[in-house]
DNA sequence: AATGAATGAGGGTTCATTCAT
DNA sequence: CATGAATGAACCCTCATTCAT
């Protein structure tokens, strides 16, 4: 019940949860192996018994959080193209970023350096394919943009929206809203008469 | 006479390029001042000449990209807090992202970074700021949620979307597809029957 | 039952087999405990259970090889130092060099890291005590010479010139070769002419 | 007139000097680039501007004392192939010998470590062209054994001898009994009746 | 308007070694 | 007989920055 050496055979696991913690807080650059090590009142070199490399920390994030991603994108590949399909990837997608959401975030603020980490290509393949479920390739543009922004709206809906929507509605609240004003994007996109309004 | 020493005075100017090009490409915290002075084959001590830090670049960047957005806002503040304003601050945002769209994706791959820089301070502000007058502050959520995609619509729609966007109609045809989305949605939160639908 | 744990017993054997292998592919202190771990399958830890430190493995090796060399050296020294003596020590040195020259061979391409590693410095004693026997200390320099050049081509024969040295001969031709122009050396070098030329 | 910073623009020279000196005495895996710092009171950076890695000031050396070597053989290629010409390779050899043995003794005490170092493949080319200067291909093993063994000779009777042979007699009287005996070899190896004797 | 030379702080990484189990 | 987990020290290297010239 000590502070020290309480835990066991789960420093793995809180290596990452800080990792994580300090990736999004500083970014990913700035974020020493010494400050994750300090945290966890280990030294650096304890780091490398668990990963081997830094990059290798946001690999395993990945891995344990990009699960969901390809889960839904295997669903969707198996159900037919059609607006039920795409509102119900919609709202998956949505209750997926609700815990996924911080490794989201982390990819989003820092792009440039995930293009460069191997891991990162991966993760903009997903983003693709995302995509490419929720629009119609061969529809009008206007109808593509739209499934896009739709997209846009479940996902920055999740983090960016937190920091910068004022009021007093919960977390939760603010996610249905932004799925529900991105189920409305899509349907649109289906109505015949969309295009021409 | 000579490739070299041609320019003269622009120095200053040329050093802002090569930056952004590289802060785009490997990020700012992985771009060097070497690589930079390498780049314009000049020593790192003569960007110390131009720039008292390297945070101080970036500062130059913003203030030189940043201008359009502060007239932006500067312009809704004068104008009634009405659809029509509201949508004509989508079309001048639209506008703006063309030229500057640049150093917005910059912001936006560097958050943490600019978080830390001082500068970013103010560029959060602005897009503060920027939703404020996009979005009624006492109106129902659902309709705060649709003037903050409408505005993520412009915002991504202007780069994240050429990336992601198959086909081959001109970014400025995609740019414009974005606007009319969020178009719409801005119209739908005036709506009466929006929130009720 | 199976392929591994098949051996028990011979683990430190194979720690030193293996050890040497590699001292001499990347060299002492390029090899860490940790490849020589890898190669045999076993953690790093359990190489301690087996050699106190690195350092002695390097010692374990040396004892097993370099007994030779002793029996050698106390051989010589019961012998009158004669012209016949001289003689024997090169064939036998040649003849130990067959089985013991990858310690030799290491040895030579590592003097720097035995100079410092306590057992470094006997083996140079070992090599101090062969030039004795086979050069007359009082003897004019050129003899001197002769018998240190004696010592080098048995010595370097059998491996230096393993390299170097282009045809198909087999090692076993080579050393023998190497022994004849040794020989004729420490033959020059008795004759009474031989300084005088 | 003081200590500190007296020197000026020949930082490159000393830093090599001082590398070369602990290199010799400690291994170049062993010598630390703070050592060399230390020693040159200045700070590991410094040494960074003038050499791009740890393996470049090693670089340099062979560049700087290599030459001669270079020279050598292309002096060699020009001349006809007899013994005339062999046995002024010789003493051209032990005459470059003098000022560059240490570098030669680097080499030789650290050849695990160059040869992973891209300028000891450039080395080992170098001596194997000599030894295809000194012996004949076609000739029979003895020969080029001879040949072999003067080259030995003259080589680590350069450096090898300094620390094992006793005696107070001058390094150049040294060295010019090895080249003495190595010149013997050579001739023997011409001598029709070598082989027979 | 710019350079050459240097610094101090810190980066990620690797190593030999230890010890409770 | 061996492992899993960790440490402390050191490593090579890079960075933003400075300053005399």
């Amino acid at each position: 019940m000590g502070t020290h050496q309480a835990r066991r055979g789960d420093t793995r696991q809180r290596i990452q949860d800080v990792a994580l913690e300090l990736f999004l807080e500083r970014g990913y650059e700035k974020t020493s192996l010494r400050e994750i090590a300090e945290k966890l009142d280990v030294t650096k070199a304890a780091l490398y018994y668990h990963f081997k490399t830094k990059e290798d920390i946001v690999i395993g994030l990945f891995q344990e959080f990009g699960r969901p991603l390809d889960e839904l994108i295997a669903w969707g590949r198996t159900q037919p193209s059609d607006l039920d399909t795409r509102l119900e990837l919609l709202r998956r997608y949505s209750a997926a970023l609700q815990t996924a959401s911080p490794l989201f975030r982390f990819a989003h603020e820092n792009q440039p350096t995930l293009r460069e980490l191997s891991i990162g290509q991966s993760f903009r393949e997903r983003i693709t394919a995302l995509t490419e479920l929720v629009t119609d390739a061969g529809g009008p543009l206007e109808d593509r943009a739209r499934g896009m922004s739709a997209l846009f709206t479940v996902h920055f809906g999740a983090f960016a929206a937190m920091e910068w929507m004022t009021g007093d509605d919960t977390p939760d609240d603010k996610r249905r809203a932004f799925l529900q004003v991105a189920e409305e994007l899509l349907t649109a996109a289906h109505h015949p008469s969309a295009g021409t309004e």
